[in-house]
DNA sequence: CGCCTTTGACCCGCGC
DNA sequence: GCGCGGGTCAAAGGCG
């Protein structure tokens, strides 16, 4: 995995070069999708190198569905009942608790570590096997009393280097203090473009890596898809408003904050070229 | 001792 | 109805 000194003086190192990130939220999954590519808004492309960025959009709302991925837990169910005839579980836990439509954001990074400080702390409370997989997704929620969200940790089986971590719920607490993530100081642009199709996990992770590998190679092939961007874009950023507390002091609040800043990006992509960060260029 | 991870069991929805 | 896959629980153990 590609990673130069610069990241490592920016403390960036081990998280890489390129942190990905994808939001799924309540858009078709096929409508819309995007890609936010790190650049730094002062000129200074050196830092650029250290972060680069994507978004995408799912959805799931359409008739009743609401799970992003992984299939949804009974209405309203609490799970209490049924584990009390059996030998474990006698708790009646809010198991099965409706998974609500809150969106999940999913931030793609490339690091060689699985659980990414993102400055919150988290507790770890399940790992599961993924199919066609060969690493694990772990579940993990936030330790501070009555923050309800959540994260799944896994591994791209496709691309061993990228971590796929997916944000679920609203924090409603300030980052620990104690806790600064390692994170560069400067400002990212961030520009939106797409991925193809999310209807389904596999296909996600397949577009985006995709996507990823193309965009290195060639940002000016992306394109919008669709005429919803910009409503997306707005969607999720207020999801993002009302889901997390901005202060720049992690790496996945920090690429929230970044994609608010471009709500207005123009829908037409033709001003993709004009935003593309120079390092992705390679100049 | 408190916090966290590990891990097997359990529950649920879905597809066949 | 059954099996599978995903998500969660909670006991047990590790660690600082």
């Amino acid at each position: 995995m590609e990673c130069n000194s610069l990241e490592r003086s920016l403390g960036l190192y081990p998280y890489s070069t390129e942190a990905f990130s994808t939001i799924e939220t309540n858009q078709k999954p096929s409508e819309v999708g995007g890609v936010i590519v790190g650049s730094d808004i002062d000129g200074s492309s050196e830092t650029l190198a250290t972060l680069n960025s994507s978004i995408t959009f799912s959805s799931s709302t359409e008739a009743g569905a609401v799970e992003v991925s992984g299939k949804r837990k009974k209405d309203g169910d609490v799970k209490g009942e049924g584990r009390e005839s059996s030998k474990k579980r006698i708790k009646g836990k809010k198991k099965g608790e409706k998974k609500q439509n809150e969106p999940r954001f999913v931030f793609i990074t490339k690091s060689e570590i699985d659980h990414l400080d993102d400055g919150y702390r988290w507790r770890k409370y399940g790992q599961k096997a993924v199919k066609n997989s060969p690493y694990p997704r772990s579940y993990y929620r936030c330790t501070t009393q009555k923050c309800i969200v959540k994260k799944r940790v896994e591994r791209s089986f496709q691309d061993p280097t990228t971590v796929l971590t997916s944000y679920e719920g609203q924090h409603n607490h300030h980052v620990p203090s104690s806790l600064k993530p390692n994170v560069p100081a400067k400002v990212f642009t961030t520009t939106p473009t797409l991925f193809s199709d999310t209807t389904n996990r596999s296909n996600f992770t397949q577009d985006l890596h995709h996507h990823m590998h193309n965009n290195n190679h060639n940002l000016n092939s992306l394109m919008f898809h669709n005429n919803n961007m910009q409503q997306s874009i707005n969607t999720t950023a207020s999801a993002f408003e009302g889901s997390i507390y901005s202060h720049n002091n992690n790496i996945n609040n920090y690429l929230l904050q970044q994609f608010n800043n471009h709500q207005n990006i123009p829908q037409e992509y033709g001003l993709l070229q004009d935003v593309v960060p120079s390092i992705v260029h390679g100049s």
